[in-house]
DNA sequence: TAATGGTAGGGGAGGAAATTCCTCCCCTAC
DNA sequence: TAATGGTAGGGGAGGAAATTCCTCCCCTAC
């Protein structure tokens, strides 16, 4: 390693003079008066949507998907009153852009009519009400104390209608009088605050009304429930039936806006002819801003320099649209439209004139929502460009920036923006990525790596201003990376079929496309809400009682008998168990009794965990109802897929069954949780207390049947359960191949289920053959599902799938495994995890993959323990604020060299950093801390105790490269002295400038000569990274500027470049040749 | 305060607590 | 500065080191 470097100091001072540059850095920006003109010009081919049809409203009937949907408030007048309207925004066959206003649509909420109300005291309530909402109003001081008598009149309305609370079993028919309120949301929500107080309902002194029912469901829901629109499922307008609104009466920039009524909506079902999607419009968009060097750019004092824009049609494979607005002068890129716009004012007002004028229905990009769309918009503010916030598609409204933290136990907790663009979905890729799938690291260029098997040149923002402040084409590379960051995220969407599976999700359960992707609970209350107004069910308000709650009891995990089993093992799995025993027991809001009544079995059941639910016969419950529907669906999707030819639409349907099932699981998740709308721990408990039962009963009923000689002597041993965890139980038959154990599997699958209430059903599903248990949750097993050959290695559990360890753990356990249990060569497992061992000591494994990453899950100061990550993540932020690691986000890091004793908290340090300054790592750790453990378990099985011995302290972890930190401790006041590159005896202080000792002079040719071929192996080496990084950034003749921290060749690449110039400085003490040194 | 599927469970790291080990010192036997 | 018998060995005190136990944290299985 570098003998030249001093160490730790020396690069304290280097940055602390980039920090003094800044001043001068931060002026420097191009101007370009000279060479371009005030107005840019522009191609606009292709921008505008197609001509709307005149006869549309008129003579024909309108149709549009819905896409978006957005309630506002209208203040009343002498002659109308106040309402809350509702918008759909959408698009139509022909490819219009469409909003529709929809009138007369009220909120409601609900409460039972007390003890001998009538029809004859409506009048008199509603006055009541009206009055206390427009005093409530007055003293809300919003400059209405005068409030006209045609609003106060109108306030709310009240009607009488019959229905339930949703909670409870009461009696096969109890419908009962509620008083239905209805009103603008603003009205509804003075209206309930005053009604706790009790009031003068029928002219008798106060009453109080009790629990308000749905009064805290979103206005969205809501409506879409009423009307029983779907997310982006189809509406119609009949013609003459509503009213085209014309250029100066329009609030929208839409092509289209028409206002309807309420009861002339028509909604279709998404089937057939209105299973289609429209030519929907997504816009992907990527900026890139200048900074200072060694900040991340912010927007108060950074530039935008550069915008790339594409433009696609859903279902169309490529973009119609592709242009770049450039700040300055940039030479043209093929296919590309390139704005050149004198400065950056110019460029953000085209920018947003060109957002209007494509109209687009979603807008898309790689983390738009945080970075992107964050940043134009405070741009737009510092440059005082008012326009440039408006890109949606309300006359009136900019787009604003707020702040939202969400937290949910299934996602995480994050500090997300919240933009509202009206009448746009903003669907981030990033978001969408990082919701649906669990990754080691989510840059665009991991992401891209992992679906596409592609690449992209990952320039670090330190370089930009470089290329900004060159020539025209060094701006055009520029405009490149621009163009390939805003394509990237449409061909991710294309390929993980995003948007169709949301908009699947969207019609299966009613609600629109989550803007907001975490509020996943809300499809699950849009689908209760629709089916219990079918019904006349009320959701009732429930206090949510916080902290303190005691959990329930969950799931059985039977207690494993570890080992590694050369021998088949069946699987017998329960399929969707939650739902179906919620189906089969009917378990439901409507159906759970206070205290028994009549006679069990018949009347009612009784759970094991001492509930009481009411049978079917005397009331099918709605949530079994939507649970049966959900598995047909599923049932159908599969069915599809299987007959599907085509392998990726058969991904799509995999896709959309498996949506269906996690939609059906979260019934379940929904009743349980204490801090939602709808909990009832009684379902939950009950569903886990049966569940708990039937893998107790399994269990015991498999190893009933099956002793030895059962089935015609088919069994030649007693069946074990080996293990199992919630619904499947491992059985060993004893059998000798995978054939014999399907077939017992089968058969006992069959006899099984018969003890249990249809639909609940116990399925024969995989064999594992052999099969490495190691702990509860944590097993491996080659998985058939037909006997011939496997299916693939199953790993559940292990480090293998786990993303808190570093990638060398996954792959050499991965490759052991391989060994052990595909190849079944114990011999060859061992000694492949022994030569990892030490490659490991002797400094030969790639930094890559000894990178750690964990998440941040909750911000510094939560933080009881002291957690490496967030210590790192401390850290760099007192590096650059801009860049470090913030809530949610996953921090990527390694373990360096330090003394002994020191806390790994301290030890570990950002890849990117270690690299540029070259610290040594701590190989040493990685192989006790990282390696050993998991290696350990999985040898154990076969080498018993001795197995960490064996690998931890063998013969291969003699040699070990000793490295020393350059950084901290000692290191800094040792000067290392030179050593003779023969015989690396150490030279005198005079001859330290000399190549070699006296003694070695006479072989110099020879120690010359080797030196050399090391010099070439490694410019070769480097020449072949380096030409692999120009093909994956497409430039053949420009300099190589990637920095993509998930590319394991970017690291190779700094390796080799740091091992080349340090062979380059010694080299330099032979003499009289000279090398160039790499240019960086 | 406000927010918003569930519980079970392994395993690593940090740190407190309990335990063991080592050294020093005093005292007594002889 | 002035000074005075020795060695072997038990056992307590003090403190370092190793070990155990508990909690926090992350991530996964279902």
């Amino acid at each position: 390693m570098s003998t030249k470097r001093p160490g730790g100091a020396s690069f304290q001072p280097e940055v602390k003079r980039k920090r003094e540059s800044d001043e001068f850095e931060q002026c420097y920006v191009p101007k370009f008066e000279k060479e371009l003109p005030a107005t840019p010009k522009i191609d606009k081919t292709g921008w505008a949507r197609p001509a709307v049809d005149k006869d549309l409203g008129i003579t024909k009937s309108i149709a549009c998907q819905v896409l978006e949907v957005e309630t506002y408030h209208e203040d009343g007048s002498a002659t109308t009153y106040d309402r809350t309207n509702v918008k759909l925004y959408g698009v139509t066959k022909a490819g219009n852009s469409i909003c529709v206003i929809v009138t007369d649509y009220f909120p409601h909420f609900y409460f039972q009519a007390p003890q001998g109300f009538g029809v004859e005291h409506i009048q008199t309530a509603q006055t009541a009400i009206c009055n206390m909402v427009a005093s409530a109003k007055r003293r809300g001081g919003s400059g209405q104390n005068q409030l006209p008598g045609k609003v106060v009149d109108n306030l709310v309305h009240i009607e009488l209608v019959r229905g339930e609370n949703l909670y409870y079993f009461r009696g096969a028919d109890t419908k009962v009088p509620f008083v239905k309120v209805t009103g603008s949301t603003e009205a509804l929500h003075k209206a309930r605050m005053e009604l706790r107080n009790g009031i003068n309902l029928m002219g008798k002194g106060p009453v109080n009304v009790g629990n308000l029912y749905e009064s805290n469901i979103n206005d969205i829901v809501k409506f879409m429930a009423k009307t029983n629109i779907v997310g982006c499922g189809w509406i119609e307008l009949p013609a003459g039936k509503c009213q085209i609104l014309s250029n100066s009466e329009k609030s929208s920039r839409c092509q289209i806006e028409v206002s309807v009524n309420v009861k002339n909506l028509i909604v279709h079902e998404s089937e057939g002819e209105w299973a289609d999607i429209a030519p929907i419009r997504t816009l992907s968009l990527d900026i890139e801003c200048i900074g200072r060097r060694g900040v991340f750019p912010e927007a108060i004092k950074d530039p935008i320099i550069q915008i790339a824009n594409l433009v696609k049609i859903e279902g169309e494979t490529e973009p119609f649209v592709r242009n770049c607005f450039v700040l300055g002068t940039c030479a043209p890129v093929v296919g590309s439209n390139i704005i050149q716009c004198v400065n950056e004012k110019v460029l953000l007002e085209k920018w947003a004139e060109f957002v209007r004028e494509v109209d687009p229905d979603i807008i898309t990009g790689y983390n738009i929502l945080n970075f992107d769309l964050p940043y134009i918009l405070d741009r737009a503010k510092v440059l005082s460009l008012p326009q440039v916030s408006h890109l949606g598609r309300q006359k009136d409204k900019g787009s604003v920036v707020r702040d939202a933290a969400i937290s949910s136990k299934q996602m995480g907790s994050r500090v997300n923006k919240s933009i509202d663009i009206h009448g746009r979905i903003i669907f981030d890729v990033l978001q969408v990525v990082l919701r649906d799938y669990k990754l080691r690291s989510y840059t665009l260029n991991s992401v891209s790596y992992q679906f596409l098997s592609e690449q992209k040149e990952d320039v670090e923002h330190n370089i930009i201003p470089d290329l900004q402040r060159g020539d025209e084409q060094t701006r055009r590379r520029l405009a490149q990376y621009c163009l390939k960051d805003a394509y990237l995220p449409l061909r991710l969407l294309d390929k993980l079929m995003s948007i169709i599976n949301y908009i699947e999700m969207a019609r299966v359960t009613g609600f629109i496309m989550p803007m907001n992707l975490y509020k996943s609970w809300l499809q699950i209350l849009s689908m209760m809400l629709r089916r219990c107004k079918q019904n006349n069910f009320f959701l009732p308000v429930i206090e949510v009682n916080s902290g303190d709650g005691e959990g329930y009891e969950g799931a059985t995990v039977i207690d494993p008998i570890r080992g590694f089993y050369n021998e088949p093992i069946a699987t017998l799995d329960f399929a969707s168990l939650y739902p179906s025993i919620m189906i089969a027991h009917n378990l439901c809001y409507t159906t759970l009794l206070k205290s028994p009544q009549g006679v069990e079995n018949e009347d009612y059941i009784r759970t094991p965990s001492g509930q009481y639910f009411a049978t079917k016969s005397k009331r099918h419950g709605l949530l079994p109802e939507i649970l049966e529907d959900l598995l047909v669906a599923r049932k159908r999707a599969k069915n599809f897929m299987k007959n599907e030819k085509d392998e990726f639409k058969r991904m799509v349907y995999n896709g959309r069954q498996l949506a269906l099932k996690i939609s059906a699981n979260s019934v379940y998740g929904f009743t349980g949780a204490v801090v939602g709308k709808l909990p009832c721990l009684e379902i939950s408990q009950s569903v886990t207390a049966f569940g708990r039962k039937m893998i107790d009963m399994t269990k015991s009923e498999v190893e009933r049947i099956y002793k030895k000689g059962a089935l015609e002597g088919k069994c030649p041993a007693d069946a074990k359960v080996i293990y199992g965890d919630t619904d499947s139980v491992m059985v060993k038959f004893g059998v000798e191949n995978v054939a014999q154990a399907m077939e017992i599997g089968l058969e006992a699958a069959k006899e099984v289920s018969k003890i249990f209430t249809p639909p609940i059903k116990l399925e024969f599903e995989k064999v594992y053959f052999p099969y490495l248990l190691i702990n509860k949750k944590r097993y491996a097993g080659l998985y058939f599902t037909k006997p011939e050959v496997h299916d693939k290695m199953d790993c559940k559990g292990l480090e293998t799938v786990r993303r808190d360890n570093c990638p060398l753990v996954a792959k050499v356990l991965g490759v052991c495994l391989e060994k052990l249990l595909i190849e079944r060569d114990q011999q060859s497992a061992l000694d492949f995890a022994k030569r990892t061992i030490s490659d490991l000591l002797c400094n030969k494994i790639d930094i890559s993959l000894l990178i750690i990453s964990k998440e941040l899950t909750k911000s510094g100061d939560k933080y009881q323990a002291k957690q490496a990550h967030v210590e790192l993540a401390a850290r760099m932020k007192k590096r650059d604020a801009g860049s470090a690691p913030r809530l949610g986000d996953r921090v990527p890091y390694v373990f360096v060299a330090a003394a002994k004793n020191v806390p790994a908290y301290e030890r570990a340090e950002d890849p990117t950093f270690v690299l540029q300054n070259n610290i040594p790592l701590d190989t040493k750790h990685y192989l006790t801390n990282q390696l050993a453990k998991p290696l350990a378990r999985i040898f154990e099985p076969i080498l018993g105790d001795r197995a960490e011995k064996i690998l931890v302290e063998g013969e291969h972890t003699r040699v070990r490269t000793v490295v020393q930190s350059k950084v901290g401790g000692l290191a800094a006041f040792t000067k290392k002295s030179a050593t003779c590159l023969g015989c690396k005896s150490v030279l005198p202080k005079m001859e330290s400038e000399n190549a070699v000792c006296k003694h070695c002079e006479p072989k110099l040719p020879e120690i010359y000569a080797s030196r050399l071929v090391t010099m070439h192996e490694l410019e070769n080496h480097f020449g072949r990274l380096w030409t692999e990084c120009q093909n994956c950034a497409k430039t053949m003749q420009d300099k190589v500027n990637c920095s993509a921290r998930d590319c394991p060749i970017y690291y190779m690449r700094e390796k080799v470049r740091n091992e080349l110039s340090e062979t380059n400085t010694i080299m330099q003490r032979f003499g009289d040749p000279c090398f160039a040194p790499p240019t960086k």
